[in-house]
DNA sequence: GTAAACCCTACTAAATTGATAGGATTAATA
DNA sequence: TATTAATCCTATCAATTTAGTAGGGTTTAC
């Protein structure tokens, strides 16, 4: 399951990309916009900026904007950031390899092979998908 | 993630469907063999002799069996059966779909478009694969 | 009739998720 | 310079899920 945190990340992001204009948004105006609790939404656009996919200004009429151009900004990107690895299992991810426990073989697993299936067919589509398309009405 | 019961159930399937035979295979062999805590595993192959895939035989020598042809199982049952739904949010599921409380309009929703796409993507591999192709070495 | 197997229900510890609380810091502007 | 509006940061918490354990009940082969 996505967690709320990713969905609510990628509805921030596709509404900050929709907005377009160059002034930064503050969180209220998308928690607001989007029902997403406030609180919440902060501390994933907090960690959206720490990733470097968005970046903020302070004090009065600050917010959050985009460091990149929206066709720039990959949801490989932003589902590792906001939902970690992208493989359902770690002896199979790219970033965060990790050998099984058990698992005297991985080239003999069958779940392995499975998932490594899984894993290159939703890479495909994250790496075809940028924060462009989602926002296209 | 993938759940532990789900990868515990592929293996204890893969490991009935290469014994080959026609005798039930029991639990604590399965186990055994696969490393998996045994009551857990249990609970696992009751849920898919449950749902149809796996049949048993209670007494001595008794033992789980599949119901089909490794070749006629599917991973779209197995995995529905053992991790659930295999879209990524409710909205998007086939079998078990849910409206958002939020998102007035479904088609103007990124996070929703996207995972279509991640959700068809992965049906494809799971339509694909039957427990034939995990058993191979 | 007894041992070996599955069957069933209930419980539990640990981790994760989805928040909330409360304030510290920074910047615009009156 | 004081005020206000925003992000930043840490801590805490309740609910849920996960991964497993416990303890028998039931069925069947021999």
């Amino acid at each position: 399951m996505l967690s709320k945190k990713t969905k609510y990340g990628l509805k921030a992001l596709t509404f900050i990309a929709r907005s377009g204009e160059d002034v930064p948004v503050q969180v209220s105006v998308i928690a607001k916009s989007e029902q997403i609790p406030q609180k919440f939404l902060e501390s994933i656009l907090l960690t959206l900026r720490k990733a470097g996919i968005l970046g903020s200004k302070k004090g009065k009429h600050g917010g959050y904007y985009l460091r990149s151009e929206p066709s720039e900004i990959k949801m490989t990107d932003v589902m590792r950031v906001l939902e970690g690895p992208i493989a359902m299992v770690p002896c199979v991810s790219l970033n965060y390899y990790e050998k099984c426990d058990d698992c005297p073989d991985e080239h003999k697993c069958s779940v392995h092979r499975l998932m490594i299936e899984v894993r290159d067919s939703t890479l495909k589509v994250f790496r075809n998908t940028t924060l462009a398309d989602l926002s296209k009405v």
